[in-house]
DNA sequence: GTTGCTGCAAAGTGTTTGCACCCTG
DNA sequence: CAGGGTGCAAACACTTTGCAGCAAC
């Protein structure tokens, strides 16, 4: 059975010329099955647990593919390496990230949103994204 | 004649048994003469303009001991490299990226930040640190 | 069969580290 | 004159790229 991801990208790649390969399948079946946020190489050590010979390359090319389609965004919490969001089923959010234990939490605040539209206005600004990561503590990590 | 910042790096490089030497004198200067937000490889042009042989190891070991005194703080900004930001002169802000020229225009929102305390505090969250950036496009590159 | 895709290894990029010598305190 | 600091080059971590063979259409 076909994902509503699986679609949205064999879209992309038809639209485009490109290939549907098992590879690029499994990426994608990795991808939508790891927590949100996984970086290249928990990605990679997820998909060789089925696929043992896929090269971490392959796994690059494809979130890069997955980006360019829309169902991946990229991120960057400082932590030294890209981290990579899903984005067809989650809308966008904010991050509290807990510099113990690494947990994330995700938030929006309407509030926030409207504060931030006014001030770009303001100065005359227009924003295509923002990004909003609060660092500190959860509450386990106290 | 010494600067504010030099005063607190000497008090902190004394109180640590550190060294203050020629080499830390010169990146702190180009530091503070630098535009915000530089890269270590901006400060390194910049101090090599004076001092032609100065190390980029060494520019790289001052900036972390200007974090490590207080005097600047690390940002990313997604661009692959770290930027360093005047901490002791500017006081917390948030940032505007114009994605198309590279301009920042700081900002500082009071009811943000308020709505931050008070989402976190409903996490049990205790925030460090927070950044705010919003990506778009500045009046000049509309 | 053409053209894009893959795995591998090599190259790149930004940053850090090991080491012998140098200089500050 | 002891111990930290420096420049250099090598090492690092993460990511990208070149290439020859392979597979999808």
């Amino acid at each position: 059975m076909a994902t509503k991801e699986e679609k949205v990208l064999e879209e992309y790649i038809s639209r485009n010329n490109l290939k549907i390969t098992r590879q690029r399948r499994c990426v994608l079946k990795a991808f939508l099955d790891c927590e949100n946020h996984v970086s290249a190489e928990e990605l990679y050590n997820t998909v060789t647990e089925t696929e043992s010979n896929i090269g971490l390359a392959t796994v690059y090319r494809t979130l890069a593919l997955l980006i360019r389609s829309g169902l991946a965004s990229e991120m960057d919490f400082g932590d030294g390496q890209k981290r990579y969001e899903h984005r067809y089923k989650h809308k966008h959010h904010d991050h509290m990230i807990c510099t113990e234990c690494g947990k994330i939490i995700e938030f929006t605040n309407p509030i926030i949103e409207k504060l931030q539209d006014e001030i770009a206005a303001q100065n005359g600004f227009t924003i295509t994204s923002h990004k909003l990561d609060l660092f500190g503590n959860c509450s386990d990590c106290k």
